[in-house]
Parts: structure tokens; C-alpha cells; sequence
DNA sequence: CTGAAAGCGCTAACAA
DNA sequence: TTGTTAGCGCTTTCAG
């Protein structure tokens, strides 16, 4: 099997230097008189010449590769942000590595070594414990998903929790609900305070007392739902509805409710956020705060488009995107 | 900001050669004394030294990235797969990069290309209408996720659907049903003739007689259920119970048939084919068998390490998962 | 418009 | 055990 053929073949072949073949394979065009351009594609074809990219990168410093990192890919709400992010950084020629830390720290750091040595063009970070100072130090073009504090000198993109979380509730309020279930999602080194401050300041906006029984931390996971849900379900009296902090979450709680013999919304409301596709078939199927987790990836790789090509201002940017009610079948007026 | 240290500045503080560095870093400790070892290593620190895989690649023409092709990692089948993938790679020194071809033949072969040009060490592909000498033509160490026909020189790795259609028209018969409907996922450049060949098989094997009318092409999704859905009720008698290729197309015609009032399963059974996590939150749970996405994930890559590091035989390998039944609530006794 | 020459940072013979 | 040397294939001044 013969070595594949380099640009000096493609040179000698063409009759040409390896620097005219260089920027043809560039598409430097205007560098080239139409007859050079001839001879050298020509040449390419007939040796089947492919740009070999290591070469190239190893004197640019550019590898056109990126890094996404988020916990899992498995979550169904991590997909269709990575679907965003490759369909805008592919037609800009970016391919894009997956890392999936899950959850752990250490993981997080030595991806962060992996894209260093690899020369990686930028990151795409869903950050558990990393801090801004490893991110900094690191070199790498940055963008963090999900908004969060501690990264005040990165790019940042991520749906507005807060309010989500707030719609959730005044709709709730709306049904006439007032002791209102949070199955609060919560990480080992969370940073799910947004969503319950959002639940805090709406009672007090809304003057519902607090109850603090009925806040309950959960993984964020289908188990997180089912355990937190009992805890709640045992309290008295229970909740009229529950509002969960993601839709996974959320269907936990509705299948230990239904199995516990409460109807669905009539006996107990519940919420989740995120609208995955799962939440659009449960029965009934799930009213949750849509997020839009493709324009989320879309808006992530703009940002680190941007940075990677200096275009833009220098000074970090901060991009909330709005989410949406979706009202179907697991909520309902409160009852009583 | 200074430039990054490269290997010979290491070499420079730790008074040695570039070679011994190099040596250190690629973990040849056998040729080099504890010594000079520490002295490296100190170097190393000291300058906060990180190897440029990118220089190292070139010259030895191993990149330790491979590139996962499928249709579309959206689609809830594919990132459990991808995880078995990322893990067993992973912990082998290997990222991955991903390319979603979203079905379109041209994507693939342009997917193909940047492999190439980026020297990727493996591919891992659900293959579309990739030939066998296309992807040969590329020199690119090979896995094909899924069986097919066509790719004879190509090592392969796919879940039997040929018996999984099999075990779910076994169970449908044994409670009874005789009209099975069969909703039938079709693409553009399909080969999903092993599970309409199970069909025809396991018609004939059971001495029913087949009624064209009860096979039904539709696309891969919740649409096509639907669509396909309608038009097996529009049947008279319509079948008792309904196969699909798999769940998404199952959850839809689940929907539909909801809607138009049947009873799941007392008018109806479903059945789907994946086990994806939706189909367990379905009312009633789907009925399904469920493939081994994880264990598919693992076994491509095993496949692919063997073939990039030359172990195991050099003929291709063929390895064949097998499905399990999963009973839930969307399957009955047949009516009458 | 074209080319010569100098590397990018690393590894792999081969010697010592 | 260590170092010398010669590239890997490409891009980028700089001169013509």
C-alpha cells in the first residue's frame, strides 16, 4: 500500500513549489493564476492528495477542533445542545470532541489537560467544580453553559432558571395552588441557588409562608423524583403540586404518585422544567418550562466562534435565554 | 503572556536532551535513571511543561482521536451508545470526535474526508449508503455499528434484530394475537429487510397466512407512528396487535391509538423494539426488547482498539448482541 | 504571481 | 543510560 502522497508530490507532479500548492489547497486563489490553479488540481486529483491537517496545524497552532464538556451525554437534555453546537461549529469547519465528566471533578481537570495537549481550538463547558482561574490559566477560548456565578471573566450562555423557575410558580399560584413541592435537583458541588432563591422570592413576593418541609433535596435523576416525592407525599397535609427541578425529576415523582393512588392533576399537580421528549408522552403527559436547549447550543458556539475569531468586544459577554410555559396534562386547579 | 514552553526548554533547565524529555513524558522509564528523571520531572513542573500532541502525531502518525458517526445523536437510541463508546476509548487514551450525518449520504462521505484529513486513528459508523470500498478507499481502521449486508471485509458489531423481531412476534402470538401489524421504520437508503424478513419468517413458521395490508412503511420517528398508526385502525378487522421498529415509532402509534379512544392494551397491544428510557414512562408502559446500547458502544470499541493496535485475528470479526423481552403494560391477551 | 528557505515541536534511529 | 541527528508535512516570511 503506498505512503499517501504529500504536497511535494503534488508540487513535482504540478511543476509547481510546494508553497503555490499550499495555497491552492487553502484556497488563497487570488495568490494563483488560473493556469497554476489548473495544473495543480489536477496534480491533487490524480494522486488523490489529502491535506494532511496535523501538518498544518502544528504551524498555524490551530487544530479547528473543539471541546464540548458536559456531565452526560446520556441526560436527555444534553443532545439537542450538542446538536446546536455541532451544526453551527461543523458549517464553520470546527469538528467537535465529547467529554463527559460525569459529575466528577477530577475528570473536569484532566479533560481540560486533554484539550490543552491536544491544542484544542476552544471548550464548551457545563462546569461542576472547575474554577475560573484553571480555565483562565489554561489558555483555552472558553464558554461556559448554564449560568452561574464565579466566572465573571468567561463567556456565558444558559436559560434563565430564575425565571423559569418563577413561571412555574406563578402558574401554580394561578391554579390556586399555595403549599407548593419543590423537588429541588442538587448536585454534590451544586449551584442550583437560583432556582431556589426563585422559590424563596416568589413566596415572599406572593406572601405564602414558607414551609420548609416542603423543599427537598434530590438527585437529579428519575431516583432523585421517586424518593423525594414519598418524602413528600408522607407530609400533612401534602402538597397540592409539586414543582421539580427537572423534567427527570419530575417523572419520577408522578409515577410514585400514580402509583401510590393519587390521580394526576386532580389529587396533586406537577411541574418539571426542561421539556425533554420524555415529558411530552408520560400520562398524563408533563407540564413543565420548556428551555431551548438547541438555541442554547447554537448561542454557546456563537459566543466561542466569536472569541476563537476575535470577533466581537472583548469584554465577556452574558447570554440568558428565555424559556417557556408548556401546559399539559399533570397540572391542574388545587383542590379544596 | 509567554509562549508555551516547548520540550526543549525542559531539556534546557533539566540539563538533558530533548530525547531523554521525550522519553520521560511518553512514560519510557526504563531507559532513563531515577536521576535524571527527577531532574525532569522538576523541570516539567517547574515550567508547567505540557506535551503539543500535535507535534508528536505528526511524527508518528497516531492521533489517538477517533470519530463517531450516526445519524443523529438526538435520536435517544444513540447516546447510551456513544457512552459505552467514550468509556472504553476513553480509558484507553483515545477521544472522540462526533459527526451526525443526519441521514444524508453526502455528509457521510464529507465526514469521511475530514477523518481523513485529520489523520483520525478509527471510525466508528452507523452507515447510511457508505460503500464497503469507500470507506476501505480511506485506509481508516473501521468498526460498522448495526448489521448489514455490504460491508463483508469490515469488522461489525450490531444488536440481532433479526431475533428481536423474532422474540416480540413469539410473544405476541403466545398471547394470542394472529393479526400482527407491523409498523415498518424505513430510510431513504434502507436495509431494514432483516426485521421484515423476521416477519415473513415468522409468519410462515407459524402457519399465518400474511395480509400485505399489515405492513406498513413509515420514517424512524414519533411521525411515523402516528401516520402509520392511522392507517393500520383504518384496517377492517383492524390488527389486534402492532410491532414496531422501534420505540419512538411505538410511542407514537401508542398516542394515536389513545386518542382515537382504543384501550392499551384491551382493544390493542404495542409493542416497540430499542427500550429507550421513554418507553418505560409511557402509560401503560411500552412493551418492548430491549438492545444493549451500552454493551454495543463497548464492543465497538473493543473491536476498533483490536484493529488499531493490530491485536486479535486479522480477518474481520462479526459480533452478533442479543435483545431481551421486556413485558410492561402496552401488550395483552388478544380480544375474542 | 511564484519560489526558497526556515522552522512549528516532537520522536526514532543510530551512536556513544 | 544518554545524546545527536534527521526529519514528519506543512505554512510563512521574504525576495524575486
Amino acid at each position: 500500500m503506498r505512503a499517501r502522497p504529500t504536497i511535494i508530490d503534488v508540487a513535482h507532479l504540478a511543476g509547481v513549489s510546494k508553497t503555490t500548492v499550499s495555497r491552492v489547497v487553502n484556497g488563497e486563489l487570488d495568490k494563483v493564476s488560473e493556469d497554476t490553479l489548473g495544473k495543480v488540481q489536477r496534480a491533487i486529483d490524480s494522486l488523490g492528495y489529502i491535506q494532511n491537517t496535523i501538518a498544518s496545524s502544528l504551524r498555524t497552532d490551530r487544530t479547528n477542533i473543539v471541546m464540548l464538556m458536559i456531565p452526560d451525554i446520556t441526560n436527555p437534555f444534553w443532545p439537542e445542545v450538542a446538536r446546536g453546537i455541532q451544526d453551527l461549529m461543523g458549517r464553520e469547519g470546527y469538528s467537535v470532541v465529547f467529554a463527559n465528566n460525569d459529575w466528577i471533578g477530577e475528570h473536569e481537570v484532566e479533560y481540560l489537560y486533554t484539550a490543552r495537549r491536544n491544542r484544542l481550538d476552544g471548550l464548551l463547558i457545563n462546569p461542576i467544580r472547575v474554577t475560573q482561574e484553571q480555565i483562565l490559566a489554561s489558555q483555552i477560548p472558553t464558554v461556559i453553559m448554564g449560568l452561574r456565578d464565579g466566572y465573571p471573566d468567561i463567556d456565558m450562555v444558559g436559560s434563565d432558571s430564575y425565571s423559569a423557575a418563577q413561571k412555574a410558580l406563578e402558574y401554580l399560584t394561578r391554579l390556586g395552588h399555595q403549599r407548593i413541592g419543590l423537588l429541588l435537583g442538587q448536585s454534590v458541588y451544586s449551584s442550583t441557588h437560583s432556582r431556589l432563591g426563585s422559590y424563596y422570592d416568589f413566596l415572599e413576593r406572593s406572601g405564602i409562608p414558607l414551609d420548609e418541609r416542603l423543599v427537598v433535596s434530590v438527585t437529579f435523576d428519575n431516583a432523585g423524583g421517586v424518593n423525594g416525592m414519598r418524602r413528600l407525599l408522607e407530609l400533612e397535609p401534602h402538597p397540592t403540586a409539586v414543582l421539580a427541578s427537572n423534567d427527570l425529576i419530575a417523572i419520577g415523582a408522578l409515577h410514585v404518585a400514580a402509583e401510590m393512588g393519587y390521580r394526576i392533576p386532580e389529587d396533586i399537580s406537577i411541574m418539571g422544567i426542561d421539556d425533554i421528549y420524555a415529558a411530552s408522552v408520560t400520562i398524563p403527559p408533563l407540564t413543565t418550562v420548556r428551555k431551548q436547549k438547541y438555541e442554547l447550543g447554537c448561542q454557546a458556539a456563537r459566543l466561542l466562534l466569536d472569541r476563537i475569531q476575535s470577533k466581537g468586544p472583548p469584554e465577556p459577554q452574558k447570554v440568558k435565554i428565555p424559556c417557556q410555559l408548556v401546559v399539559r396534562g399533570s397540572t391542574g386547579r388545587a383542590v379544596g
